[in-house]
DNA sequence: CAGGGTCTAT
DNA sequence: ATAGACC
């Protein structure tokens, strides 16, 4: 979620301020680079791409998971760093990837809550992406909080049914424009695809309660870099003209989404720091260094060109399971910690229903160096009878099996007997496959009739194969649903409506119903498909809740309380349920948040500098006493280093790791110009049926 | 930097 | 099969 790296992100004020400048670098229309016989020229067709980012997007979930959150200073505490905070607190000086001693210390009252545990924060991503393709089957996440939408498509159509295209406006704000100074009139796909954003955003809102940003533009670079223009909870346009505004107010380039810092520096390198540097540095320079294609790429992106589609995202390719910590040299920790991570993670598959073929094991060394990045892995394929027991068996069952084969992996790793200093674990399932229906001609829309019945942990002997058979009641529903799917398929056709119409599982089959009848509704009638047309009836309340209040909330809360599995257990965890109403139980939150607060204060302290110095280590460890560095080590500067850093940097070289790679450039390497197109659009429609799972978790 | 993910290059 | 790089 809040990934964007620390300094990005809040620099809101970088280029809202910058309205002058602008060498107005407007590539417009990217010439058709006619190298060969296509003549299509992308960038002229002109798309219309939302971004959607949700405003503090774990302070959100957990605010509504607990209401009397809302109005007190909040942040959400992963180790020891704040990832995020409500806006309460942001105001009182608390900002993202704050350390959370750093955050105490501006905002003594701040709350904070654990945000380890993902699982609430997936749910609700999911969710938040399923609303979005409930209007558009284009839809690409990008981490939990983030998604595009390729609304092209709808923009015609509306257009095309609206009969006076002069009077209408931009929804929210455009980017460097007073107010409603815009004629919409001249931009009208970009003022129709702002109307679209305002009711997706709106749906969001009403549906799940939850606020975000928006941004229009173009294509997705673009929509990303605008919708941060006016931050909590606004969407702003982006008109082609400004386009060298905006970009020509990028502080550097590293604020380019796709320039991590690698690339950064390797820019930096050939003494390119602006954006602007690098708008004007010949392409052919710039290939010397990163190659063809990720050259032009990366200047395409100075110059706020970006062809990228938008693909849609399906049911994840892996899942994986991690957990960092400052310590862990004993084989006995990672046995258990693996154990435990393992069995979080084969929950997790076994829900999700697929068979993972491989299994990977990531594990992070302690350095006193370049700390960051520097993870190995190790992964082997998943015996058919263990990822057999993944899905159908007991979870435990399947943990147990996969526990030695964790250990295989780690000891090709870690050379026991040796002393180690691991931070972090990770666990991974991948090559996940999907059983039940076979999607038989690649993205044959008909593939989507196919389906019967619960595709996953019912029988099915013969993995393979297993097509056309049934086609239920609900074949006609689905039939429609692809039509509409079909009409607005964008160039990758059959990749569009993957994920849609498909599983049928009884848990889920309510939804998608939702969808596909919106989906029909889209191509009758525009107006329809704002947002109310979900009839969760709002009947009555539940017992002992106010029917005034019940009315009120999000419709996914509502249905929550209605859901038999709430009115269960009344008692059930304090914050692990959905939210609570009673003034009782905020109070009892409340107080017990606060307790916590007070007990990790002190324990962080220690936590934060404490680190390397607090713990007189044990000294079993190899006793720097002999030469053998890596020959480029001067022995002096290694001597004036500190005792532990030392230590540790020995115990690397032992492992005989390398530890710091010379930054240095890399050859071009050929780049290999077209390629396996469909690898990802192929691979992602074939797990289309899982997807569902990911939207309407049990 | 935390906990997830995705994709590409070797 | 692994390491990166990016979000």
């Amino acid at each position: 979620m809040d990934n964007s790296d620390g300094e990005m992100e809040e620099d809101e004020s970088e280029w809202k301020a910058c309205f002058v400048d602008s060498a107005a670098v407007c590539p417009s229309t990217s010439v058709a680079a006619t190298s060969g016989s296509i003549i299509k020229t992308p960038e002229s067709v002109h798309r219309v791409i939302l971004h959607f980012d949700l405003d503090c997007f774990y302070a959100q979930v957990e605010m509504i998971r607990n209401p009397a959150l809302r109005d007190v200073p909040l942040g959400i505490q992963q180790k020891y760093i704040i990832v995020t905070c409500n806006y309460v607190a942001r105001e009182r000086g608390v900002t993202k990837l704050m350390s959370v001693t750093d955050a105490k210390e501006k905002c003594p009252e701040l709350v904070l809550v654990k945000g380890e545990d993902l699982t609430h924060y997936r749910e609700m991503s999911y969710k938040v992406t399923e609303v979005l393709m409930s209007y558009c089957p284009l839809v690409e996440r990008l981490g939990f909080d983030e998604n595009f939408v390729d609304v092209t498509e709808m923009v015609e159509q509306r257009l095309a049914r609206t009969s006076e295209p002069n009077s209408f406006s931009f929804k929210g704000h455009v980017f460097n424009h007073l107010s409603a100074d815009a004629k919409a009139s001249r931009h009208p796909r970009l003022a129709m695809g702002s109307h679209i954003a305002a009711e997706l955003r709106e749906a969001i809102h009403s549906k799940l309660g939850l606020t975000g940003c928006a941004g229009v533009a173009t294509n997705k670079l673009l929509a990303k870099l605008v919708s941060g223009t006016f931050k909590p909870n606004q969407q702003t346009v982006l008109l082609q003209e400004n386009i060298g505004d905006i970009m020509g107010c990028l502080s550097g380039l590293r604020k380019v989404p796709g320039v991590g810092h690698q690339t950064a520096r390797r820019l930096q390198a050939l003494g390119l720091v602006s954006v602007k540097d690098l708008q004007v540095y010949p392409v052919n320079d710039l290939s010397r260094e990163f190659g063809g294609p990720t050259a032009q790429r990366l200047k395409n992106l100075a110059l706020g060109i970006d062809e990228s589609a938008v693909t849609p995202t399906g049911a994840p390719q892996s899942l994986s399971d991690e957990d960092s910590f400052k310590k862990m040299c004993s084989v006995k920790e990672v046995v258990e910690k693996i154990q435990e991570l393992l069995s979080s993670l084969v929950g997790r598959m076994h829900t999700d229903g697929r068979q993972p073929q491989t299994f990977r094991l990531t594990i992070r060394r302690y350095s006193a160096t370049n700390k960051w990045f520097s993870r190995e892995s190790r992964q082997c394929p998943i015996p058919g009878s263990v990822g057999q027991k993944i899905i159908s068996g007991s979870p435990e069952d399947a943990a147990s099996l996969l526990v030695p084969l964790a250990m295989k992996l780690f000891h090709k790793m870690v050379e026991c007997g040796a002393a180690f200093h691991l931070t972090l674990i990770n666990v991974c399932f991948s090559n996940l496959q999907s059983r039940g229906p076979a999607v038989s001609g690649k993205g044959a829309i008909t593939s989507f009739f196919t389906q019967s019945a619960s595709p996953r942990k019912s029988q099915i002997s013969s993995s393979q194969n297993r097509d056309s058979s049934t086609q239920n009641a609900d074949g006609c529903l689905l039939g429609r649903q692809v039509s509409a799917c079909s009409r607005i398929a964008p160039p990758k056709g059959q990749v569009t409506s993957k994920g849609a119409c498909s599983s049928e599982e009884p848990l889920h089959g309510f939804k998608w119903e939702q969808s596909c009848v919106c989906a029909v509704e889209e191509n009758h009638d525009e107006a329809s498909c704002s947002t109310e047309r979900i009839d969760l009836d709002e009947s009555r309340a539940p017992p002992n809740v106010d029917p005034e209040v019940f009315k009120l909330l999000p419709e996914e809360i509502r249905k929550e309380l209605l859901s038999p599995a709430y009115s269960k257990s009344p008692s059930g965890q304090s914050a692990s349920e959905a939210p609570r109403m009673s003034e009782n139980e905020l109070r009892e939150n409340d107080s017990a948040t606060k307790a916590s607060v007070k007990r990790r204060r002190s324990a962080g302290i220690n936590a934060i500098d404490g680190g390397d110095v607090t713990e007189q280590e044990e000294l079993s460890l190899p006793r720097s006493s002999d030469s053998d560095f890596p020959g480029n080590v001067d022995p002096e500067v290694f001597s004036e280093l500190p005792p532990d850093v030392q230590k540790d940097l020995l115990l690397e070289w032992k492992q005989q790791k390398p530890v710091l790679k010379a930054p240095s450039s890399r050859k071009p390497g050929k780049g290999s110009a077209a390629k396996g197109r469909d690898r990802k659009a192929e691979g992602r429609s074939g797990q289309s049926n899982n997807l569902f799972k990911y939207f309407k978790p049990a």
